[in-house]
DNA sequence: TTGGCTCGGTTGACACTTCAAGCTAGGATG
DNA sequence: CATCCTAGCTTGAAGTGTCAACCGAGCCAA
């Protein structure tokens, strides 16, 4: 809408540009790859059942849930059928407030985050931080913080996950 | 598969890997919002208006620009099918080599990206440079090329692409 | 208690991506 | 030439995400 002097971009600056695109582009589908490949999930239903994980008594509610998994609402009903279907989740209502619906890790769901993540654990690890060095790691660290914020201001991405 | 002894993240790098899955998700769809409000066009669409426009004779192979946009062939069938409706591309066969098909910006599509890519720098810019300092931006540039160059060790990512 | 309001969650229709199969032009091989 | 093979591209079906409409539980006010 309405730019009045377009401030282009500097060849250095498209260099940047066109490199970041593309990890922008091919690193979620190399996740995406390797969680199918070795555990027959998406990255998104292997961050949902992570968030469960991590969370006490394996519980969250769909909404808190659809926040930590980056994804919609109506995004997480949808898969957290099929993972329920799968035996990995269970909903019920939430005892004290009708309104809520609690999502729940089930054993089998356990399971399958045991198995899955020290495989996922090393691409990450492979594709994003072996290539670097230390000092571009921390680097790495605060520019992400720095665009997510920008991206995303009312952002809430402190969240002390292990697993 | 087969993990002996995973490499587990420590907190500073999963505060990182947290930050930049933020980034991978967000960044995309807040470009896809900005393209889909000012424009209708999604970013690949985009992206291959934009590199059909610096490419000579505003011309490229089918195979080659579904390298260019980051995308499969498939995909691009489908979106330059969908392009050649609204009437910003036309195709027809390499006139040397009836196996290949050249995809070609019409004047209607140049005026297209000419409206466009002044707000879509504009928004790379206001959430991707602006927040960082310029030695991050040097430093952004080396990250993104390693960790892309890890992802897809064959990839050719070194178009000069202006406008 | 009744009616309306809010909001978490679900559902179904539509759009887009992926996947696998198929088509065709050109080159290679006999 | 005739046949096979490769490779670029297209096509249709199946799966997944998005959007908007809807449902229902709790709250509040009359």
């Amino acid at each position: 809408m309405d730019v009045q002097q377009p401030r282009w971009l500097t060849d250095e600056e498209m260099q940047t540009w066109l490199a970041l695109a593309s990890v922008l582009i091919r690193l979620p589908a190399a996740l995406d790859d390797q969680l199918q490949r070795d555990a027959g999930i998406s990255h998104f239903e292997y961050q949902v059942l992570a968030m469960l994980s991590g969370a006490p008594e394996r519980t969250l509610r769909m909404s808190t849930l659809a926040v930590f998994a980056n994804g919609s609402l109506s995004r997480l009903s949808h898969v957290a059928g099929r993972l329920e279907k799968a035996g990995w989740v269970r909903r019920t209502p939430d005892p004290t407030d009708g309104r809520y619906t609690l999502a729940i890790l089930t054993d089998a769901g356990w399971e399958k985050v045991v198995a899955t993540a020290p495989g996922h654990v090393e691409t990450v690890r492979a594709l994003v931080f072996d290539p670097l060095t230390r000092p571009q790691q921390r680097q790495l660290g605060d520019i992400g913080r720095r665009i997510a914020r920008t991206v995303d201001p009312g952002g809430s991405h402190l969240d002390s996950f292990s697993s």
